[in-house]
DNA sequence: TCAATTTGATAGTATTACTATCTTAAAAAT
DNA sequence: ATTTTTAAGATAGTAATACTATCAAATTGA
């Protein structure tokens, strides 16, 4: 018997849901590596149908516009988190480990140990750390967050902002420092890789010096 | 007698330089009012022209395209907050109040204390916020930053990191602290004003709390 | 097997992101 | 004072982008 974990998206997200047919995991599965390799700014739906085989119009039945699209991927991806950082938290009893699993798991290449088929979550990861914020750095993000779109992120966030009150429940900033270490884990590999002199990693390009700062900050405010 | 502040831009921002003549004056003005109204992806040559009352073909010959007019008023705006930040810091003795100003700067709305005619600094400010980091979140990053581009950022970094070490000479990520509290300080104002549940600071809207974070989590992890 | 749904193929439009050219106006140099 | 240079205005044109619309063919499913 084979398990397949299937993720429920936010209806809103697309016109037709991709999840459902061949064309439409070709969309998901095609666009991300099209993102990955020339960036999100010079992706068009011409590009992706071609890629595919398929038609422009093809594209337009599933998704209004790319900026949604990416909006879809990166909601799948936060959800994707989510899910596994309840696997990797659960029975874990010291909140501090917890939160030690939690850095690593946003500070790290993902090791594709769940995961699904028609996604390539390694490369997804580099797309969020690129392109992520891209989606609510809009002039449409109250609309779009009327929409619910960005519930996957905030429900991440609230997860995360719970275990740091269990490390330290007088703490008095949860969300905003849940929001700054997934922040703070992405702008900094992306410094890492692309504008080293703004990091202290050099051209080491060594996740595990991400992970050593975020533990230092985080926990140094959390134990006080 | 009248002193003027003038900051000079490094020549590979633009084709012809903007400061020398009133079109390019009006050309900077005009841009930073559009892009704050309707945001950078919806921001054209074309309706800059219009706002103005030139022509497309004029404003190119000021600059190679949008994006580097971006690139060019965010860099503008990182050089003239660090002229800032020398003033602010100027005379301070003692290192954590050095750096209390520095965060006070960067988190909060300017007070156009020291103003240049024909910027709206203010508004500048928010620009930087929802568009500054898309900038470099593209797939042109490296080459840019050959030529130069992220300069002003990267010297204010820098400079915030020697104030970082003077609190603490230990201290291992100076670096990648003082870009954090930058990027910290913006993420933290749009989802304040964007997305608040991603923040602690409720609907309150109130800077001075993004400051009230940043000084706890920055602090405590100097002073260990 | 009939009906509904999905895809493919094609066409068309407004806008964007430019490039080119030619003329006029203003500034600078001689 | 008059050339020469330089900047700006006016206009045109092109390839690509971001869509929308329509019709036919293929597939699915009741």
């Amino acid at each position: 018997m084979e398990l397949q974990l299937q993720i429920k998206m936010n209806e809103k997200l697309f016109l037709r849901d991709p999840e459902q047919t061949e064309l439409g995991k070709n969309i998901i599965l095609h666009s991300i590596q099209l993102i990955h390799k020339n960036g999100f700014e010079s992706f068009t739906f011409k590009k992706l149908a071609e890629n595919i085989g398929t038609t422009e119009a093809g594209i337009y039945r599933y998704f209004e516009n790319k900026h949604r699209l990416l909006i879809y991927i990166t909601a799948w991806y936060w959800s994707w988190l989510q899910y596994r950082l309840v696997v990797h938290v659960n029975n874990i009893k010291d909140p501090f480990d917890k939160l030690k699993r939690v850095i690593r798991l946003l500070a790290s290449t993902v090791e594709d140990d769940i995961s699904i088929s028609y996604v390539n979550e390694s490369i997804l990861h580099q797309i969020i750390i690129t392109e992520g914020s891209k989606t609510y750095l809009t002039k449409r993000v109250s609309e779009d967050n009327k929409d619910q779109l960005f519930n996957p992120y905030k429900d991440l966030c609230s997860k995360i902002g719970d275990i740091i009150l269990e490390c330290n429940p007088n703490y008095k900033y949860p969300k905003s420092l849940s929001s700054s270490i997934i922040e703070i884990a992405h702008a900094q590999n992306f410094f890492m890789n692309n504008l080293p002199s703004l990091t202290d990693f050099g051209n080491s390009k060594d996740e595990s010096k991400i992970i050593a700062f975020l533990e230092d900050l985080i926990f140094s405010s959390l134990k006080e």
